[in-house]
DNA sequence: AATGAATGAGGTTTCATTCAT
DNA sequence: GATGAATGAAACCTCATTCAT
């Protein structure tokens, strides 16, 4: 799975019309189950054609190339998580830092229990081959809200570099997370390994 | 780059000779450029013949496949990475937690220093490509190390689960130790960096 | 040239079009040219695809494997041997034996003196590398035939094993024809060629 | 298994040395087992040299190429059945056709009753191969002796084309001798399967 | 707008053979 | 004379992508 263009996106007619769309889901749909079942290798243009009842003529016509299926799923991932971050940072204004960092906690746990492998693979596609530069309007958006947080709330800074903190706590939620999704499912639902994570972060935050 | 035999990995002839000992070393250094400047998609066999200067019949004398390469170098750096850890350990004995802490970190950033690029990759990709059982053996005799050590420390364990905390450990120190490597490699030798880790990790522990 | 999956010989696009059954008639094509001209060993895909004006991923897409196209050549050859030897089996209940043994020998020499070369090349050395099972189906038919038509003639059987004298009269007529069309194709046309082997099997059967 | 240089056959040293001779026949009896047990495209170099116990570089200094072993082993085979056949047709003066004839299939089936598989695949690779040719001269002898034993009995041979007969009896005995070792070992043995080739044969000399 | 046949580059791997030691 | 590491040509086959229908 190579990198690719990512700018060549959006050059695709954008699947306005309803049966347009219902192709995209399929492909997006198939991508997802090929690459949880069989691995990254086996997300070839012929299997998910197959697999999404699509002919190749067809999804050329959505899609630049066969990256940007992984790519629009990243991208999916990637908004349903900052958009419950965000969401939680919303709140922050009236809530105390422990119930914060807790309701964080609980939001990046809910994101990503649905389809854990599919996450944790999607969280090795970025730390591989997308790299910086895919998903990082989203993170930075959440980074920058994190920061915003932290700024505001002076007295637990203290005199600590804020992007430092927001980058440890963004990376070790996600390193973590993907890791549990990927190795031990089972702890994804575990109080011990939600109580860990919230100790954890208090602690870089407050 | 697709999952292979593990255990093939023995069949093919050991470099005893020196000569084969350098050309196994050049194959596993080209590896390590190819990948790092053009990602894991670039590692192909001529790529690799061509940068190594060796020709694909020799490389496969010693290599019983193209995954076998990644392999090799990802259980250097594990090597390398547990070797350190435990050499840490075994000062516990007579260290108080935070200074082991804060010795495990150092150890842990020390060893990704040279090479950050190809430490994230083969962290955070083929660990899961390869999937647990390569590199588990090394990564294992850490975590039970560190779960050892925790029982040692009732007090501080108190009632939770040394099992999780562990894992909860190594994973922090994997995912924000290899996005740095990726994203941020400055921060790496950042003195802030190292306080927030050793602040997030003693938090967990004690 | 390896034996090989059987099974797969259905797994392939069946060639309902019309231009796809002139793709693999030209692969048939090529491939008996190559095989007559240059021995088995030349038919490699990329000389077959050459000498077909075809294209690899086409080849590929009528043909499970590169042995595929021997077998689909020697089920040909099978099937046309077979269908003229059971026309004259079917002509057997009004026929003295003298002319049924004769009438086949004319019938199979016929049979071989289109493309003599090829189908002593497809008659030993295909028939035994895919093994009993590919033309056997064919084969048997012929077999079991040939013992019916014994069988409805006890006074010429006696107490001879008829299966027996059934083997020796198509091997017989395989052996003799092959060798003659590979090495001296000239006695193929030859009556004392055609007496002699009349003789022969004359001889087994009655 | 290409057709090859079969005059460069003699152009490496003789196995005049005992060792040598060892070693060209530790290579001619691990090619034998290759062949028989696993097919002639498992009858590569290196397991040639791994069954035989012998260095690359050695098989080279005995043989000019791969295909050199199988036309030995052929040779070989080819010497001794012809061997048997003159020494049966030695007695020709002294004996009547029909016990020269049982004498002669005897003979043969005795030849071929020592590993009937490896005779078998010899067989084909004359067929398909080294084609005609390599063992000529010694079936010529055969067939030579074959016709001047008819001739020299003229009331049996009629106004018939002796070299046609010698043929037809020399290639039936090959073709179903070496059918019944492929497909039908058993046969082999069987006092049925003999009267009839006896049968088949007298038919056509007497 | 959809289809799916065709393309052909290119990847992995093996193996016959040579030659330095 | 023997060894076995090195070579590199070449085979098989897949797959991303295009384009005629």
């Amino acid at each position: 799975m190579a990198n690719r263009d990512i700018e060549a996106l959006k050059e695709r007619k954008k699947p306005t019309q309803e049966r347009s769309r219902a192709l995209v889901d399929a492909v997006l749909e198939a991508a997802a189950r090929i690459v949880v079942a069989e691995g990254l290798d086996a997300l070839t243009v012929p299997a998910l054609c197959d697999v999404a009842g699509v002919s190749p003529g067809s999804f050329y016509q959505y899609f630049p190339h066969k990256e940007a299926v992984l790519y629009a799923l990243l991208r999916r991932h990637a908004e349903d998580v900052t958009a419950r971050m965000l969401e939680v940072l919303a709140r922050a204004p009236s809530t105390p830092t422990p119930a914060l960092v807790a309701a964080a906690v609980d939001a990046f746990l809910a994101a990503h229990r649905v389809d854990p492998a599919l996450h944790a693979l999607l969280g090795r596609v970025v730390a591989s081959e997308a790299g910086p530069g895919l998903e990082d309007d989203l993170l930075q958006r959440f980074e920058l809200g994190l920061v915003a947080l932290m700024r505001a709330r002076p007295a637990e800074l203290r005199d600590r570099d804020p992007e430092v903190l927001a980058f440890l706590v963004i990376r070790t939620l996600e390193g973590v997370v993907h890791a549990a999704a990927r190795d031990r499912a089972g702890l994804l639902a575990t109080p011990a390994f939600r109580e860990g994570l919230v100790t954890q972060l208090l602690a870089v935050l407050a």
